[in-house]
DNA sequence: AAAATGTTTGCAATCGATTGCAGAGAAGTG
DNA sequence: CACTTCTCTGCAATCGATTGCAAACATTTT
């Protein structure tokens, strides 16, 4: 009798077997047991029970032509400021029966090869965006792609919507706040040039420092988001005479703040008394430091929320806003103060 | 002629009809080129591109029994610790066609229940787990799970292929550098009591105490590897009376690590003349903060790639090592000196 | 008691790609 | 020329779950 289920995987037709019913019962008691006779049911689940039974997701999305899962691409795993996007994303989906699974587009490395895998509604319900790089054009006319938005990043041109800080207002915040402390030289360590991010945020500190009486000189340090790329911009504000040094410094991204912070500190400087640094984003590890930064923060649990919720009314078919922009906030901590007499 | 394609996505068959041939020479044509006649193949490859086809992955996994991916399970998404593991799977993965996924299994908040989600032959081809806290067992007696291997983290008593550090040596590691530089008396800043990688390094760090020549005092600290704890620690240390406190700390993670390190700078010490501090994992962030974190290193890319491997192995049938033990390595940076003269 | 209504259940078609098998034709051999 | 050997292609079954339709039976209503 045991031979009546082969040590492989039970089927539906199996429990249905077993309990003396047609596999259609037996569906019907998996997803809709309403409509199933009480006695029958009870029936039913215990075959479900003693063979075991778990259902095979190739075949219900064949036939149900969708898969219950999201798919967020991310330009670099590695980059912490994700994570409670992510997180945030996760927990939205999950309330609403739908599984989070995270790609990596590999932007830096191997081009975006893989973008396209995942592109396919036979992969996910939905795709959530969140490379403003992602080659989009070659696939965006296609009418058969499962929906989908960008969240923090977007893509200038594509009709996508988006979801993600006013990044412009958040630049305004910081350069306004370092005016406000009497700073009139600032400098701006910004992102790839090509970035979304770094444009929006370049054009609210340009903004910031030219609204309102007497304007205030911007020195510009390229930078590309990393510590790296803060260390350098370090090195170059050191290598200033003293006079052409900014005394308030307004990086793009936290970890080129942290990198520039301790560039400062290795050649003996003291942060704020010798120049002061506001940051970007506010990922978890900078109030930790000491001085804590100060910086402009992204309510990332927030995005990742409202980007799960978009996805899922663009599912289901409901009518969704075109743009969803989030509010900056200015924490304000122990990198900031007044310039030094000079 | 426009409407022998519905508007709806090209199946296989409408490749088929197109190019004048039958189903399965388009499937052939698409997977395993060499047996279709030249003529036949370009004709075929020309209907491919003018339908726009793209193939159904939920049909493919149907038939074919098989996902194309593996799915890796995180503890937390939220911790930088894991980007770069996954980074060197996911390359090494791709390099043998696989994709990787990466879910979150949200440990801390609302308990494990979507892990046999994806502990599915249905939904993955292999799986790695890097949760040592995953209630495995439930699922292990099973034989219709995919191969699963555990990175990191493993579970105790659970027969599945291991990949980690040395966790033992690197704690070993870190107490002898401790030692080597003249510290007596030693603190440790712990991870949940439970979790298997602290009682590794614990160990570790007893048998690098009490080795050797003259004994080493050790002061246990409360930790759960984030940073809120390295801070109580901090707060801990400071409140012991003088010569109780230990002159050199031994965290068992980075963040940990850091964390105390600004307690003690905002209670006016410096670091490493008041107190030495050695760190774990070597997170990018920490060589870039000043001062440089002491700590020891793991390696993280490496870690991916040979769990990697080890699924793929798996997955092929092929005889795997139950245990892979990577070796730590000490990186001397600037928290830790000889002690303080007292 | 006949008819209408409601409840359960099974049949069979369907989702779309893959592949063993065999047939059609081409090429080579005795 | 008859016969074997290849090469190429199509037929039809298959993977496993879902669901519209209708049959079978129970329950009310007239």
């Amino acid at each position: 009798m045991e031979s009546q289920t082969p040590p492989g995987r039970a089927r539906l037709s199996d429990v249905a077997r077993r309990a003396g019913v047609s596999a259609s019962t037996v569906s019907r008691v998996l997803s809709n047991p309403g409509v199933v006779a009480h006695a029958t049911r009870e029936a039913v689940m215990q075959a479900v029970a003693e063979t075991g039974y778990r259902m095979n997701h190739a075949a219900r999305n064949l036939r149900k032509q969708r898969t219950g899962c999201v798919v967020a691409l991310v330009p670099n795993l590695g980059n912490p400021f994700f994570a409670k996007i992510l997180d945030g994303m996760g927990r939205e989906l999950a309330g609403a029966g739908y599984d989070l699974l995270v790609a990596d587009t590999l932007e830096d490395s191997g081009r975006h090869t893989r973008l396209d895998r995942f592109l396919d509604p036979s992969r996910a319900d939905g795709i959530i965006l969140m490379d403003g790089l992602a080659p989009f054009g070659d696939l965006a006319g296609r009418a058969d792609l499962p929906p989908v938005v960008t969240a923090c990043e977007w893509i200038e041109g594509a009709d996508l919507p988006r979801v993600m800080l006013d990044n412009r207002q958040g630049g305004r915040l910081a350069v306004a706040h370092l005016r406000a402390l009497g700073h009139c030289h600032i400098g701006l360590i910004g992102g790839p040039p090509g970035n979304v991010l770094h444009q929006a945020r370049h054009q609210g500190a340009h903004e910031g420092a030219h609204e309102g009486a007497g304007g205030v000189r911007l020195t510009e340090f390229p930078g590309d988001f990393t510590m790296q790329s803060g260390q350098r911009a370090a090195q170059a504000w050191l290598a200033l005479p003293r006079p052409d040094r900014p005394t308030g410094i307004f990086a793009f991204s936290d970890e080129m703040a942290c990198a520039f912070m301790s560039g400062l500190h290795r050649a003996g400087l003291a942060v704020p008394r010798d120049a002061s640094i506001v940051g970007f984003d506010d990922i978890e590890l900078v109030s930790h430091l000491s001085p804590a930064l100060t910086t402009i923060r992204q309510p990332k649990r927030e995005i990742g929320r409202k980007a799960a919720r978009i996805i899922l009314d663009r599912i289901a078919g409901r009518e969704i806003a075109p743009v969803t922009l989030l509010a900056p906030r200015l924490m304000e901590r122990e990198t900031t103060a007044p310039p030094p007499p000079s």
